[in-house]
DNA sequence: AGCTATTGTGTAAACGGTTACACAAAATTA
DNA sequence: TAATTTTGTGTAACCGTTTACACAATAGCT
């Protein structure tokens, strides 16, 4: 690889004047700038990100830690940031963290020693003070917390969503998948629809599941033994609500006819289950490319209006719900 | 950020001591090595990876590009190669490039620029000729090429595969879908299952699809007005494979009895459908696995026993395929 | 022409590590 | 005890950029 001192001596000037052309700063001779530039071009040089980096105290670099890629629900808003940050030139290091406080930190640390000009994070929440003192902006994704900026979706709404449209299409005996009590934005949909229920005054059945096939296989292999008479089913994401179609399918219930059930997240493959899957839906690339955004503002230390950021979320109606009886 | 010097002043040592008590290299003295872990304690050291990838011309980084993470049978071989690569204190660099040339080039600028350790890539074919000359290991991953060493399926066993699966349980107008002929392994899996069918005598029709659900869902569409005798269809992937059998469900056509139906992949949510999908396995997570552990070898330059590892493709026998007639 | 701005360029000191080399002190050997 | 080897440590150069600063040349004013 060509360096710096190269395409000085190949141009017949100083370092500092090539790096001047090269960053268009300071200035410089429309002669030079030429001669400079037919040596960059001959050489083919690309700077040095590492030294210009070392030198700057940061780098194009934005760390990115999401909790695991293999769920449908976090690639889209990886692209999105991706998509966003590579117009600005910036790249991603990345991590899973499988929710594991000890990797977090992990890919936390090595991200600083890198450099990382800003990192965007979908913390678990009680390790989010790892992130308190750091002299680079963060933003959280798909998590909140009070001192740093976030962008995230309604889980509130859309935890009541979800119970009423249930509710409001006729069940009356609900199972309430609830996921991991540890993942806020999972239990905070499941804690809004379980007062919604609860208000409905109908009868309200929890269980609990991973967010993984196969903890929802576990878990509503179960559910019909423990409450046969079931007739609505609120699952904590897609994926434990395509567990419980295929549990439901298995035993012959007819579905939306006999059971309704409604999924979270609204990921690509619920429109190929059959019936395809009514669902709440989180603008998960969207809300990847708004963090995105966010970090640039502060990366670029522009002034912003707000750092909390709560996307809506959806109804999604598809067939494992009823049609809502139409006002005459 | 404490740097070295902060610790050397803390510990009363020079930067030259902290470096080798911080590598183990060199001698030091039992008492100036404790005095040294002591102060990067107390100012919570640690070593700045910029700096010592500057000196020595290369980071902790691995520079990785996948088409698109989008698509479920990526997000398995990334963690394949996360994983692997974690335990060896490797970082990842990470980039979509949709399968675009330029998006390519300018991912595989900005890891060179970064100093990047190493390289693993799923390349499209008449672009790895970007990567011939570079100083780095390279390995590609779902791909392979002549100069470079690879870790990809056995697309030729499993494009036969499915063709015989279809032919010994008995399908006699098959149509095979074939996705862009760009992607070589895609191709590949096409021309082996065409030849087998080929010489099966039977009857073939070829239609065209990308390898996303728009993709598939406008080429099934039209399939069955333009052969409605069709009793057998192969998909270029699992995405296709699950529009294909959302159409066969639509228009009522009993599966597997009138018609039979595999995929390709074996991503996870095929064991959702309804029914389950039939299908050619890729172990995806393995073939991530495998490639991070070649580069690694590479990149301790040990000797490479094989530098290209075509992993074996299986057929996961599931319900939209018949079962095939048992010998008495 | 003489003076001041403006423009153009080079030198050298950072950035934060690693390591070759020099040298001193301690341990080992004869 | 003297010579030699081993151990322990510091100084300074280097990795490839950027930029403060100095200074020269040119342009723009009276």
């Amino acid at each position: 690889m060509a360096t710096i001192r190269d395409v000085a001596k190949e141009a017949g000037v100083s370092v500092a004047t090539v790096s001047r052309v090269m960053n268009g700063s300071g200035y410089a001779h429309e002669d030079t700038r030429k001669a400079v530039m037919a040596a960059v071009e001959k050489l083919n040089y690309k700077p040095n990100e590492v030294a210009r980096s070392l030198y700057k105290r940061k780098s194009k670099l934005v760390g990115l830690i999401l909790p695991d890629i293999t769920n449908p629900f976090f690639p889209e808003m990886a692209r999105g940031v991706e998509d966003y940050l590579q117009q600005f030139g910036y790249r991603l290091i990345f991590g899973n963290s499988d929710e594991k406080r000890d990797k977090e930190i992990e890919y936390i640390d090595t991200f600083l020693q890198n450099n990382v000009v800003g990192m965007i994070a979908s913390t678990s929440e009680e390790a989010n003070e790892n992130f308190d003192n750091l002299e680079i902006p963060v933003v959280l994704l798909d998590r909140t917390a009070e001192k740093l900026p976030a962008v995230y979706s309604d889980q509130k709404t859309g935890g009541k969503l979800a119970a009423r449209v249930l509710l409001d299409r006729g069940s009356s005996n609900i199972v309430l998948i609830r996921g991991p009590v540890e993942i806020k934005p999972v239990f905070e949909r499941y804690k809004a629809a379980l007062e919604e229920l609860t208000l409905a005054k109908v009868n309200v059945q929890v269980m609990d599941s991973s967010l993984t096939l196969q903890g929802g296989q576990a878990c509503v292999e179960k559910l019909f033994e423990l409450y046969p008479e079931t007739d609505g089913i609120i699952a904590c994401n897609d994926i434990v609500a395509a567990a419980a179609l295929q549990e439901i399918l298995k035993r012959g219930i007819r579905i939306p006819e006999d059971i309704q059930l409604i999924g979270y997240d609204d990921i690509a493959f619920t429109t190929l289950l059959h019936p395809p899957l009514s669902t709440i839906r989180q603008p998960a690339y969207e809300m990847g490319a708004q963090a995105a955004e966010l970090l640039i503002k502060k990366i670029n230390q522009e002034k912003i209006e707000e750092t909390h950021k709560k996307l809506p979320v959806s109804f999604v109606e598809r067939e494992t719900t009823r049609r809502k009886a139409e006002k005459p």
